[in-house]
DNA sequence: AAATAACCGAGACGGTACGTCCCGTCTTCGC
DNA sequence: GCGAAGACGGGACGTACCGTCTCGGTTATTT
């Protein structure tokens, strides 16, 4: 519904306010004076300060039409060992944690929120993993993805530890192993 | 500081409000109404909305003082099936569940919070699992309990797929098999 | 700032929060709650409650244009009579005494509002009276304004000696002594 | 009721308070915790921050038992003269003028604070110089006291004009005037 | 080109909750 | 056993946002 112009306005009015202050204060109100738009114009296309966000985050994740990029280097160890670097870069990027925490939050309490981060976002990650997995002969390959994808969204949620690539190069070989004989 | 019995108002009254609305709507104020306390009383004993919530959580789990039960019945298998199975009961408890989410939801932007949980819930949790772990045998104990319980978190936090049974069962058999040749 | 509409839904509901209780029990709450109106809309158009209440005072006493209507019979002491009894008059007002004593009491600790009030009420009322005075030939016109009105009020502020009839008129003439040879 | 100790203590407070901060901010809670006394203690004393602000002023301007000095030369000029320039002295005194403001202020809505004020202050005040009157054969020596005073009370309170020393010569000048032929 | 509609900024508005300050009472505990 | 220290229920403060609602002043279309 939203101008095309009127969007570019509010990504941008977001990600600079991302960039300056804890995103936990970000508001509808914050947003609109930033962007220069009135809040009714906000409340048109958005139903919440959530989903602002999120779509500020896909906005930026999906320049060209293409979602997650797939690496296929032949070899699974490497195509995990990619897709967990890429995975932890995004997660700890200064420019997007804090938008991701904030999303991850109010899916908590927002349904309709959830239901669209799944479909859009959640899906299409495990899908990939699993599908890469699977052309690799692993069992249950989207349980494994789901394996693989947990612990690392675990640590990083909870903060529980921090990411050194020691532990990356463990945790690919631990997923390998739930397959069996493959290589 | 907070007297006994009004930590006991406070922690009644929370209760009684997450099971009769949604977790998301209560407030310091609903929460000095419902527990006939002032506002003031509450925040000389709680900093936030997310820390008393998680107090009330905490008292509910830890009637007495040991925590987390670590279930021992001498087979590794059985044990890691008991402590999902808990776990996945604690996580959907209908008393519990919305609670959990809000308290998790507060913790993306609480650093104090954040760290009191890691403190108290998670570490006591992953340690249990690891110590059991530990004692079968298991290598990298730390991480397979991570990769387990990380798994289970995700599952719910996202709200990706439900809980079934026969899942849990493979979970389980699929942290075994990374205990190598371990029986 | 504030809607014409506002602003006598305001107006009228000090008076009558004036008329049902005592004055000095009157809160910015109060007023927003008995109005209808929000507690933000009031702080929009005015900065503390003493400014509500001298705000409605005003809008009491000034429908038409014309300020203090000064009486001209011809006769000073006429005039003076009229004055000082139109004075007690509003002063001993039961709607409006309460509201007076308030904002006399505010003017005490709120710079800003006591400048509004002399400009406002102090300076046209007592360069009315000095202006009569004037006109009837009386020296100093403006010291005796002062005196004239400084009497009467000092006793009512501070509840010293009820207004009777014959003090009027006794003090009427002394000020009209004070005139010296002036008939 | 309080120990002599406990008085001091609570005036010395006040006087402090008064003179590092705005009267109007003055509390029960601040004058206990700078006085190093408990609320409870206050409160068993006075009845309002008001009073305890009254009884300061009262212990300060009675150090000896003789209330208000009257002068007494033997010229009623002079003495007026005195009297007036005393009066201003006093009401403008760094030390007291915020502390007069704020019990004026109180006394339009606290009765029995009005009673003590008029009894304590205002009638010793306006009967001496009633007196000083009387004696040198001024007729209605109480209404002429009463405007002597309510000029320069209300010139104060309503922060008109400024007192300066021709003024007050003029003033006094107005009020033998009143006494007609007297010398 | 003028008339007319759609849109949008600005922000007032009724509300709810925030976190703080005091009130006046009650409880605890140390000297 | 008195009194400081301060917890407590309560009420108001002044502020921040919420989501809705009018306003005018462009823009764009339609005639």
């Amino acid at each position: 519904m939203a101008r095309e112009k009127t969007r570019r306005k509010v990504h941008d009015a977001v990600l600079s306010l991302a960039a300056g202050s804890r995103v936990s204060t970000i508001t509808m109100e914050g947003i609109a004076g930033r962007a220069g738009v009135s809040k009714q114009t906000l409340y048109r296309s958005w139903s919440s300060t959530g989903a602002i966000l999120f779509d500020a985050l896909l906005a930026r994740s999906t320049d060209a039409a293409g979602r997650v990029a797939v690496p296929d280097s032949g070899d699974i160890r490497d195509d995990l060992l990619l897709l967990a670097t890429g995975m932890i870069a995004e997660l700890t990027d200064p420019a997007q944690e804090g938008l991701l925490r904030r999303v991850t939050a109010e899916l908590q309490a927002d349904e309709d929120l959830a239901l669209e981060y799944r479909e859009t976002l959640l899906e299409p990650q495990l899908g990939a993993i699993a599908h890469r997995l699977d052309r690799a002969g692993v069992p249950a390959p989207d349980d494994v993805a789901e394996l693989f994808v947990g612990a690392i969204f675990h640590r990083w949620l909870l903060r529980s530890r921090p990411f050194d690539p020691e532990w990356v190069e463990n945790h690919v070989d631990r997923a390998l192993t739930l397959a069996g004989s493959v290589s």
